[in-house]
DNA sequence: TTGACGAAACCGTCCAATTGGTATGTTATG
DNA sequence: CATAACATACCAATTGGACGGTTTCGTCAA
């Protein structure tokens, strides 16, 4: 009747948890393993308390892909912000977010996988097409070479590699190819 | 009672049909969209029928891949069938057949949407792990160079992005990545 | 040629479980 | 005490799939 919620209250955690098992959810049984219901389950959280902090279970999916997003801007801000060279600094700062991904704990990949769940919806790809397109104006002035387009090309080909374990290769030729497309930002 | 099945028996083409309403199905409204009652539904087969057809849901969604799989090894085999050069040519069939995405008449397109709706399927996720290496084997004395793998990953960046739709570029910009892609692979 | 016959290709119904979601609580916190 | 943060109970609809029936089809003996 009345165990449960006398816990502590802590809203941010609680939204941040269920953010995370959907996303180990979806990476991992795919994505017709996302319901509320495991979902909150997984969570220690009721149903109840899940569609108090997104309303449907499509706000969740859209929060989770908004959280993803956000991600992804700040490991490229991050990378951009320790680059000086201007011209190229955003293609450059895209390329280390997506090789980011083999570098990174275990948990982390999940977020990726996610994200190609989620390019699935085709909701959720429209906000993703929205994303690059503001991307693509912001960084006219400084990424908009055919070589830049070049190298997030191949970036996108890495990430989806590192997804889906395909193309393996031995570090040293990695290195060799992530050189190489640093070079052609440059130019 | 008795008003259906008593058209004329076609096991062949019902069978295609079911792959390819699922097919449109998974690309037009995402993975929760393929049920076993929504498939039938758009087919005109009762779900007995279906799943007469395909003992399961997960049965129908391996048949799908499996016939992904084909199509994509048919066109890679057919561009390597016009190559007279031995060496990368796995790599240029490969290139062709992702490239060959946006040159495809309308319909077509939902293939390749499907592809990526199927890989986020752990199960089938695999099966694509499985073909790589096949593969990967097979060519192995042609198609083994590190220029050749970085060509197959720029390969897979340029599906990702005619199937998404960002990275837009013009016909010049393309043209000429893909006449240096090609030039790679014979290095 | 026929026609019996088993198998394959379907159909229609039913079911337990699960689905997303509502409504109404109860507790903690400012 | 008002409101946010949860929980519990419930619901109609949908889900994957089991089941038993009906019709067509290939085949092979008569």
């Amino acid at each position: 009747m009345s165990t449960a919620h006398h816990r502590k209250k802590q809203p941010l955690f609680v939204r941040q948890q269920l953010l995370e098992v959907a996303a180990r959810l979806a990476s991992e049984k795919g994505m017709t393993a996302v319901t509320l219901d495991a979902v909150s389950g997984a969570s220690g959280v009721s149903k109840g308390g899940l569609l108090h902090h997104f309303p449907s279970k499509n706000m969740l999916l859209e929060a989770l892909f908004e959280s993803l997003l956000e991600r992804l801007d700040a490991a490229i801000e991050e990378a951009m912000r320790a680059d000086p060279l201007p011209h190229g600094r955003f293609t450059r700062g895209y390329l280390h977010a997506c090789l980011a991904l083999r570098d990174q704990p275990e948990g982390t990949k999940d977020w990726a996988q996610v994200t190609m769940v989620l390019l699935t919806e085709p909701q959720l790809r429209q906000r993703w097409h929205a994303w690059v397109r503001e991307r693509s104006e912001e960084y006219v002035g400084t990424d908009s070479s055919v070589d830049a387009a070049i190298v997030r090309l191949a970036a996108d080909g890495i990430w989806l590699a590192d997804l889906l374990g395909s193309h393996e290769m031995d570090e040293s030729a990695r290195q060799k190819l992530i050189d190489r497309l640093i070079e052609l930002t440059q130019l």
